[in-house]
DNA sequence: TCAATCACG
DNA sequence: ACGTACGTGATTGAG
């Protein structure tokens, strides 16, 4: 018989330190639930136990010992989102059919102790998992502590003790009773630490013995002292620090057989929490919840598309059966199931229906292939989901269902996701209608699914030959760079290894380490940057970097990426960015470099077709001017108002200097602070950026804030008002849940009012360029326009222009950008023209 | 799969 | 006292 016990508690809290912030969509936390799952998992598949116990503390009116009233007062304080989640892991381990074990005024490692006791005397063996250290003193033959470290578990029994600790697994206890334990409470002997105790009881074997030895030579005068004054204190330790192994509990082991349980509750559990792949882990999805429902579901067949259908029909994609596979579209009206083949897509998409789609871009792709417009696409279900909740990480049909509670209506097998589709996008439009947010997705985000499948379509036509004459030159230049490292170092390394990296520099060549990061040594730019006067090889290392850089990512990503057309076509990711904004995939279109010379000549290679030209239009400090917006701000008002340079102006607002005084530095420095509001900067980093002391920074930031006092203002509201409501949105109404406010960990606090003063911001240039993208594309296609809408890179841009239409379309691109809302500050977007995105830009 | 690094707004 | 700027994606090495 080999029984896993687990202390509960210990393990939870392992889990929830261990995991970053993890909540549902209406900010319950479930990090430590699903850290503990995982755990449990893992130690179920490597240990393979015959039976599990799972034991938690229980407080009591009394205490265990009272005679020592301030034991573990110091471990009362178990933060709020994680008593929270201690329930919900109980009942879903009793659902998982695991037995758990607690006794009134005990504690689960008096449990540990006494189930590993009463197994060895039943002749079988015992597992503990802990990530306290305190129960390695359970350790014998027939007890195997599994100790849960931050990176890994330790395997330890008595010889792994005796290695660690040079005493046998029992004598961590007199151990203990010298050094104490600050978190338990246990004094020990003050000026005693870990060292001297572990000496002592090498020893002489025991708490006993050293007292008995206390005029031997080995202790020294002052230790001697100080363990005479406090043997009452180091026998009290001793028995504070005994774990007990008599609790009143149930011995038997084979008492903790995993039962049954109920499989349905802890599926529905899962689901609750939001938790899908764990409910397949559990084998959950074998025997599912609604199984048994399911078995009363009408069941239907997939029928080909017949002609002509109307009314409300949904269309969606079966989930990919592979990796890099594609499922096969169906529709759905009433209970009737149709595949759909690709072909017919488009003719359904330009009828009498009304499509309610589930991702409705690869739609409109299908229907702009094929030379119509999508029209009849009226919904789409992913997109609401976004909008209800932009946290998640990806949109699909069956556990947003399961998120939503929405039950399914009928089953179909060759579509799983079919019978509850209909269902699903009704209450996705109901949550809507009831967050205010349907026309968000009526006017802006579903109209612009249409346009970034439209600009997918189009690609962007890159000169390949020129890009690979320039990855030419530039391998020529890292085989000289890489030589002349090798050279200067001693010997050849992986170059692109920051590990390696960081032996070379620091352990070979000697400079001085800067920043250290989890694997070693830091070798960023910046650490780099401060060792080149130390040594050559640094501009070399630097250079490389760059160069590499460019290479791989940039030249043989893009032409890895090459269309059969001569064209890149990138994907534009609509439901990603938990701001608002769109992200631009395979390959990332929106960080082609623009800020050094030798990586801005990529821009070079993006290039107008044959007969066309760019045009390239871009707001100017779009943010800023939002900022200026929302927070009522006269003074940044009247700076955007009076000042063409905002950030010249800001510095001589600051400064009480005419502009024509204001320096580059003071300019510069007004800049980075402009920009640091709106981040949350502090003192600190704004410091480090202006290299200038934290006090002035500091007054600076004060000086920022008394000239703009409404912004500072703002900030405050925006921060206490997201508290309160659980999200903060942008001037359109896009939301963003933000349980991190509500975290009692600072740095998770702090992050989340980070977030909740740039979102607003950054969020609703986000909403004004989208909407302005669908202006612009209406307005080319309604004026019978040629032009087309290539790329948006956040603040700017990118239309394919017929020569005989430029004029009149950076008239409408400009028009469109700047009108497309009335703000107290004005939108102003500048417009250039070439034959290269260089150029235009 | 994660961490480190670096490209963009 | 904490740790120090928001939002993305691609490549590489290493466990």
């Amino acid at each position: 018989m080999k029984l896993l016990v687990l202390d509960g508690n210990s393990l939870l809290n392992r889990a929830f330190f261990g995991i970053r912030v993890l909540t549902t969509k209406d900010g319950r936390y479930t990090n430590a639930i699903f850290g503990f799952q995982n755990i449990l998992l893992n130690l179920l598949s490597t240990h393979s136990p015959d039976a599990v116990a799972i034991a938690w503390d229980e407080r009591a009116p009394t205490f265990r010992h009272k005679a020592y009233d301030g034991y573990k007062a110091t471990r009362h304080g178990m933060p709020e989102e994680l008593a929270q989640q201690l329930p919900v892991v109980k009942e879903l381990l009793d659902d998982l059919g695991f037995v758990q074990v607690s006794q009134a005024g005990w504690e689960a490692d008096d449990i540990l102790g006494t189930l590993s006791a009463a197994c060895a005397r039943a002749g079988g063996t015992t597992l503990l998992a802990t990530g306290d250290r305190d129960s390695l003193q359970l350790v014998d033959d027939k007890t195997t502590v599994l100790l849960a470290t931050n990176r890994e578990t330790l395997i330890m029994d008595p010889a792994a003790i005796r290695e660690k600790y040079g005493v046998e697994p029992l004598q961590l206890i007199e151990v203990k009773s010298l050094m104490g334990d600050s978190s338990d409470n246990i004094p020990g002997v003050p000026g005693i630490g870990e060292k001297t105790a572990l000496a002592l009881v090498q020893k002489f074997g025991s708490l006993q013995g050293v007292y008995e030895h206390l005029d031997d030579a080995v202790i020294k005068p002052k230790q001697r002292e100080r363990l005479a004054e406090n043997r009452e204190q180091a026998e009290l330790s001793r028995m504070l620090g005994t774990i007990r192994r008599d609790a009143p509990i149930e011995t038997a082991p084979e008492t903790y057989r995993r039962r049954p349980g109920d499989p349905a509750a802890a599926a529905k559990l899962l689901a609750n929490l939001e938790m899908h792949k764990l409910a397949a882990r559990w084998a959950l999805d074998e025997t599912p919840a609604p199984a048994a429902d399911a078995a009363e579901l009408p069941a239907v067949e997939a029928a080909p598309l017949p002609g002509g259908i109307a009314g409300r029909v949904y269309v969606a994609q079966n989930p990919a059966p592979a990796k890099g596979e594609e499922g096969g579209w169906y529709a759905v009206q009433g209970q009737a199931v149709y595949t759909l083949a690709k072909a017919d897509i488009p003719a359904l998409l330009d009828s009498g229906a009304e499509v309610w789609a589930f991702d409705a871009k690869p739609l409109y792709r299908l229907a702009l292939e094929a030379g119509g417009a999508g029209q009849s696409i009226r919904f789409d279900g992913k997109l609401a989901a976004y909008l209800l909740n932009p946290s998640a990480s990806d949109y699909q049909v069956a556990p947003l269902a399961a998120e939503y509670g929405v039950a399914p209506q009928f089953s179909c097998e060759s579509c799983p996701d079919a019978g509850v589709l209909a269902a699903l996008c009704g209450t996705l439009a109901g949550h809507l209608d009831e967050q205010g947010q349907h026309r968000l997705l009526a006017e802006m985000e579903l109209p612009l699914a249409r346009v970034l499948a439209d600009m997918e379509r189009i690609g962007f036509a890159v000169d390949a030959d020129g890009i690979r004459a320039f990855g030419e030159s530039l391998r020529g230049e890292l085989d000289g760079i890489l030589q002349r490292i090798y050279t200067a170092v001693g010997y050849e390394f992986n170059l692109n290894s920051p590990q390696q990296l960081g032996e070379a520099l620091f352990d070979k060549l000697g400079l001085p380490p800067r920043k250290k990061n989890k694997r070693g040594y830091s070798t960023d730019a910046e650490t780099l940057e401060s060792l080149r006067p130390y040594s050559e090889v640094v501009d070399d290392i630097l250079k490389y970097r760059t160069y590499a850089k460019l290479l791989s990512t940039y030249v043989e990503g893009l032409l890895k990426a090459l269309g059969p057309d001569g064209r890149i076509h990138s994907t534009f990711i609509q439901t990603e960015a938990r701001t608002g904004r769109i992200s631009s995939t395979e390959p990332n279109l929106q960080n082609i470099p623009i800020r050094t010379e030798l990586g801005s000549r990529l821009r070079g290679y993006f290039v107008a077709g044959a007969g066309m030209t760019l045009v390239d239009a871009d707001y100017s400090q779009i943010e800023l001017r939002i900022l200026a917006h929302i927070t009522g701000d006269e003074a940044m008002q009247h700076a955007f108002l009076s000042g063409a340079d905002i950030h010249r102006s800001t510095a001589a607002k600051i400064y009480h200097l005419p502009e024509e005084n204001i320096t580059h530095e003071l300019r510069s420095a007004a800049k980075a602070i402009n920009f640091g509001i709106m981040y949350g900067k502090g003192a600190f980093s704004l410091s480090r950026d202006l290299n200038v002391p934290v006090k002035e920074a500091d007054a600076f930031l004060k000086t920022y804030l008394d000239t703009f006092p409404k912004v500072d203002g703002y900030m405050k509201d925006c921060i206490a008002h997201a508290r309160e409501k659980g999200y903060v949105e942008t001037l359109f109404g896009r939301r963003r849940p933000l349980p991190e406010l509500a975290s009692s960990n600072f740095q998770v606090r702090s992050s989340g009012e980070r977030m909740a003063r740039n979102t607003p911001i950054q969020g609703t240039a986000a909403d004004i360029i989208k909407l302005a993208m669908v202006h612009v594309w209406q307005r080319l296609r309604d004026e019978g326009l040629h032009a087309r809408l290539l790329l948006q890179v956040h603040d700017e841009l990118i239309v394919e222009t017929p020569l005989d239409e430029v004029e009149r379309v950076k008239a409408l691109v400009k028009e469109e950008m700047e009108q497309v809302v009335q703000y107290e500050v004005p939108l102003t977007a500048e417009v250039g023209t070439g034959k290269t995105w260089l150029e235009a830009h």
